[in-house]
This record gives C-alpha cells, sequence and structure tokens, in this order.
DNA sequence: CTGTTAGCGCTTTCAC
DNA sequence: GTGAAAGCGCTAACAG
C-alpha cells in the first residue's frame, strides 16, 4: 500500500540502489536515468522514508535545539537564526535539515532528556541556547551527555554560555553578560545614582550569575558596597520584575534605579512603578538587557544592553553545519552594545 | 562500537525482544528482569536508536509545528503550548515526543516542501499555524498533501486557520478574525471616529482578509463607505506598521485613528506617531489585534483583540496527541476579546 | 512472561 | 553508470 523505492525503481526500470542515488544526489547518474527516476517518483507520488534512510544511512537530517522557552523572544529569536543556516544544499535527500525545538523551562533535568532523545534521533547537531545550570551534578551530567552526542557523530553548539566541562570537541558562542552588566551599571552610577535595585534572574544559572557580577563589578568600581536587600531573584518574566520593584520599593524607598536581569522584567518593573504613581525616568530609572524589539517601543524605551541575537544564533547555525570554522579554541565571545533611551536620566529629574 | 540493543540483551542475558518490551514499557515483564536490562542499559550507557525503532514501528515521535517564524511571539506562543501537551507519557520510549518546527515565513512553497518533509520522517502529527496562503493553487497542493498525510497516519491539525480544502480528516481552530476585527473597529468607531485608517496584513492570507473584512463590516454597519486609500497592506511587522501610518497620515492629514492588523503593527503605529509628535490617544487612537504580553505594557496600553493563543495551541496539542476529543464537524472556533486600554480614546481628545 | 524469527525501507560496498 | 546483496538496529507476531 504504502510505495516505496522499489515501487519506483520497478516503474522505472532500474535498481533500487539508482533511484537511491537519484534521490540523494550525491552519486554520478545518467541524466535520462535520473529523468526516468524522478517521473517515477512523482507519478507514485513518492516520499522517502526518513526513518529507513536514516538507520541505514548512520545519520539524520534533524538538528536539535535547546531553549527555555521558545515562548520567549530572547529564544525565539536565536532559534529563527539558527533555522535560517541548517536548512539548503548539503543534507541528505531534499537538502532540508529540520530543527527539533527543545522546551526545557531551564530544567537541568529536562534538558538531559532532550538531549538523550536527540542523542536517540541521531541528530546531525545539537544547539544548546542560553545560560547554563550551575549546579555542579548537573554540570557535569550535561558535560559528559555532550561529549557522548559529540562522540556519536552531533555537533554540539553552545550559544550562550560558557563552555561545557567534559565537552571538549563541542563550540562555544558565550554572551559577555558580565561586561555588559557592568557597563550597564556604570551608565547608571555614572548619572549619579546611588540606591540602585538590581532584580536578577534565577539563581544557580550562569547568566544570571554573570550579569550580576558585571552590576557588582560597577558598584565596586565607584567604592559602592553591594547592598544584599537591593537585590532579589527571580525568574525571567514580567511578573519577577513586577513583584520585586514593589519590594525593593519597600525595602527602599529612596530607591532611585532598577537595573533588571533582563528587558521583560524590566518591562515589569516599569508598570510596578507606573502603578504607584512614579515616573519613569524622573523618579526612578529603569534598564534592562538583550535589546528585545519591543524595548524600543517602551515609553520610554529602554535603556538596556544590546545581544546580537540573531547574529549569534546564525552563527551557531553555521558552525553546527560545519558552514563557518569553529572560533580559535572552540570559543567564541560576543560582546553586548549598552543602548542608552529614555528609561534611564539623573536621580531627582522629577515627572 | 555502537552499542545496541543486542548488546544489552547480551549482557543481561534475555533475548533483544525483552529489552525491547522493557524499553518501550507496553508489555508486561517480570520485575525482575527489568531491573537486570535496566541496569544494563545503564551499565552499556545504551541508547535506543530511533530512526530503527521508527522504521520497525512505522512511526515516529516527531511533531511538525509549521509557524511563519517562530521569533514572532505570536507563534512562539502556541509553539510553545503545542510543545506542552505532545510530550508525557503514551509515546515510544521515554514518552517523550519532540517537536519539528518548521519556519516558513509565510511562504507556501516552504510550507509544501516542510509538509514532505514531515510526511518523510512519518511524523506522528503535524499542526499548522497562522493564516493560510488564499492563492487557489497553493491552496489545493495544501490541502491535497494534508490528506497525504493524514492518509499516511499523521494527524493533522489547524491552528488559526480556515479548514483545508480537501483534507476531511485534519481538524481546524480557527480564530474568529472577522468578529474580532468587527468589534475592534465598532469600539473605535463608538467613541466618535469617522476618519480611521486600517494597516492590514500581507494580501492572499486567510488572516488578513478575515480582519479586514470585519472591520469592513463595522464600517457598513455604521453607514461608512470604507475608504480604500485608508486601507495599507504590509507585512505582521513593526516597520509595515511605522510606514503605513506615516504614509496615512499623508493621505489623510485629519486622521483619528487606525486599527492595526495586530499588535506588532500597531506598535510601530504608535512609534510613527510619537516621532510626529501626535499623542495617542489625544491626537491618534490606535488599536491591534492578537494582544501579545508586550502589548499591556505599551504606553498608553494597548487596545486590541486578545486571542488565547496559548490555550488554542495546547488544545491543538492535546487534539494532535489524541487526548482530546475532536470538536464537531472537526471544526471549532476561538473566539477573541475586546480589550479596551488606553490607547484608544474619543477623537479630539487632545493632548 | 520470554525467546525466535522475520522483516521495516533504505544505503552502500562490491562487482560488472 | 548500474545492479546485487548484505546489512543498519529495532519491533512485532507467533510460539512456547
Amino acid at each position: 500500500m504504502t510505495v516505496t523505492l522499489a515501487d519506483v525503481a520497478a516503474r522505472a526500470q532500474v535498481s533500487p540502489a539508482t533511484v537511491s542515488r537519484v534521490l540523494n544526489g550525491n552519486y554520478p547518474v545518467a541524466a535520462a536515468t535520473r529523468e526516468r527516476v524522478l517521473r517515477a517518483v512523482d507519478e507514485l507520488d513518492y516520499v522517502l522514508n526518513g526513518p529507513a534512510s536514516s538507520l541505514a544511512a548512520a545519520t539524520s537530517d534533524l538538528v536539535g535545539i535547546l531553549v527555555n522557552d521558545i515562548a520567549d523572544p530572547f529564544f525565539g529569536i536565536i532559534a529563527s537564526a539558527v533555522q535560517s543556516e541548517i536548512g539548503g544544499p548539503g543534507g541528505r535527500a531534499g537538502g532540508e535539515r529540520m530543527a527539533v525545538v527543545c522546551n526545557t523551562g531551564g530544567s537541568a533535568e529536562r534538558e538531559l532528556t532532550y538531549l538523550t532523545l536527540l542523542q536517540r534521533q541521531r541528530a546531525a547537531a545539537v544547539v544548546l541556547t542560553g545560560g547554563a545550570s550551575e549546579d555542579p551534578e548537573h554540570a557535569a551530567a550535561i558535560g559528559a551527555k555532550l561529549r557522548r552526542l559529540g562522540d556519536a557523530g552531533s555537533r554540539v553548539v553552545l550559544c550562550g554560555r560558557p563552555p561545557a566541562d567534559g565537552a571538549p570537541d563541542s563550540v562555544a558562542l558565550t554572551f559577555d553578560n558580565r561586561g555588559g552588566g557592568r557597563r550597564l551599571t556604570e551608565h547608571v552610577l555614572g548619572l549619579g545614582h546611588r540606591r540602585v535595585g538590581y532584580i536578577a534572574g534565577p539563581v544557580d544559572r550562569t547568566t544570571t550569575r554573570h550579569r550580576l557580577e558585571g552590576h557588582q563589578d560597577a558598584l565596586a568600581a565607584a567604592g559602592l558596597a553591594a547592598d544584599p536587600r537591593l537585590t532579589l531573584h527571580g525568574p525571567y518574566d514580567r511578573r519577577s520584575g513586577y513583584d520585586a520593584t514593589v519590594e525593593l520599593l519597600r525595602r527602599e524607598p529612596a530607591l532611585t534605579a532598577v537595573v533588571a536581569a533582563n528587558d521583560t522584567v524590566a518591562l515589569g518593573a516599569c508598570a510596578a512603578l507606573r502603578d504607584r504613581g512614579l515616573s519613569i525616568p524622573g523618579d526612578v530609572s529603569v534598564a534592562g538587557f538583550d535589546d528585545l524589539p519591543f524595548s524600543v517601543d517602551a515609553v520610554p524605551a529602554l535603556t538596556t544592553v544590546r545581544l546580537p541575537l540573531y547574529e549569534a544564533g546564525a552563527r551557531a547555525g553555521r558552525i553546527a553545519m560545519g558552514r563557518e570554522e569553529e572560533p580559535p579554541g572552540g570559543i567564541a565571545t560576543v560582546h553586548g552594545e549598552l543602548m542608552v533611551r529614555g528609561s534611564t536620566g539623573v536621580p531627582g529629574g522629577g515627572s
């Protein structure tokens, strides 16, 4: 009932081997023969059996992309960029590779599960995006898993996280979160702010720690002690920004600036401030991180650190496909750019 | 070198069949035996060969999700929701299905290509999201392809588009774009606006047409003629909203309201108005569609039509997995909710 | 509850 | 340039 390659071969009066060669286009076949085969394929509406090809050839056209949550534009943009680079000629028949997007929710367990699933699929490559868990056990488990994936033939690329221990042949495109965090807070301090709240991401994640360290670096450089009461942790979402801002205001009514772990959190902070009748940046300045598309349209426009997410994702995709040389040492640092916009101003600027 | 199921069987002193049964958990196996097998799996670091399983079982754990662009939160949210429902027990070994996300860029050709690729993978299900092309040839080709996919055993679910011609066994969750568009414009007209610009989506897409028709329905109901000069088409992006607003203002300086095809476009419209020194809604009211997460944080908050994207995606995922009954007739309409917020007001409200 | 036995549909040496 | 044949690693009857 289901038409197979043998059916096509019979119809085209050639051997199955020839049909395979035509379909994969990786072997010389006489033009006339090819023509005949292609016609038969068309007439029979034949579609190659992917699992069978993959089994026989011991490779697949799937590329795994691990993200915290694909609904978050940070990850959506990276994933979109990776995809744009994995298609095109070079793969098996059809020349198109497909992206398997895995939502880990930031859980190392789910990350491991998905890595196993991708290993099972014999994924051609795996791109891990966003920060990593810093739990030593998890980190080790994931490093080991990545090594095994690499050994099994999958190319492994990290995009937005530091190199994994124990996975020597994986490539890492890391974001300069620490430097970005530092410059952002330097900017805020440079405006004259001294009571600065910091809304950090979830604990035990590389991104959270690096951005926070950058913030603290800047405070230290300015001779300011980091007041632990003014640093709150929470998820990378609007709600966290809202709640943390309320709490910061409670702890320090004289607060004049809030630096958030990312733009989404910053938007929540803005909402909380507005709801309390505080003006931005007149009463309180706000800064984010990432420069997601909506940030420039916030009112006032959000001061943030622009991360070239699309470019980084595209590069990760090319490296994963072997279309771009790996960076020396397997590591490249992607820098952010400070975007000073309307949401930050001098303290006490009034409404 | 690569360890196979046979190796595990040897080590556990059982037959390959037993190992398979343990791994798939879909067959009674003595606890002691299972234990032994699991231990062998662990010791050998064995990972099932997905393509081989899929070939032998004639099914796969892959679910295709077609989106215009995964970087767009509209699609990211739906995709995220679909994914949340396709995992869990019920699948093959591991119980986790994986999502293959395909960026079509709105191109019917790419959509067809990806559908073929998914057919090749013997995808367990395919979810097509967002509006469809209205080109009759494309529509027919896609309908035929969907039927073939269904015949081959993939469950097909449409989320956000009308039923496809020629694909009788596919399920459609359609958005009430027309009704939403009508209510939105009714609201604007109800405020007293008479010179209303409309920034539509790309031509020849179902979503574009339905929203526009809703807008025109409302105009007609109010006894107003639709002024063709005040309707512009463009992609669903910020830039389109910006440029179209500039052009609308040129064509009709007395414009008092802009209704946009979606929130992203509306944000672009807001930016254009602000850049021209016009206040929202004092000088010009703005409305969007979809109620994406950032819309409530726009200043002023965006009046829009809330589409339950996550809920719809989750439902599509459940139906795709056979975990929820199909709607009667294979069609269900998902309604939007008018969200009246600060970006719309009475005309001439001033700054 | 467990083992035996056929394939699933394709790719790929190896000959010709 | 093309064909023949031997698997790739697993699952699913069918026995027992």
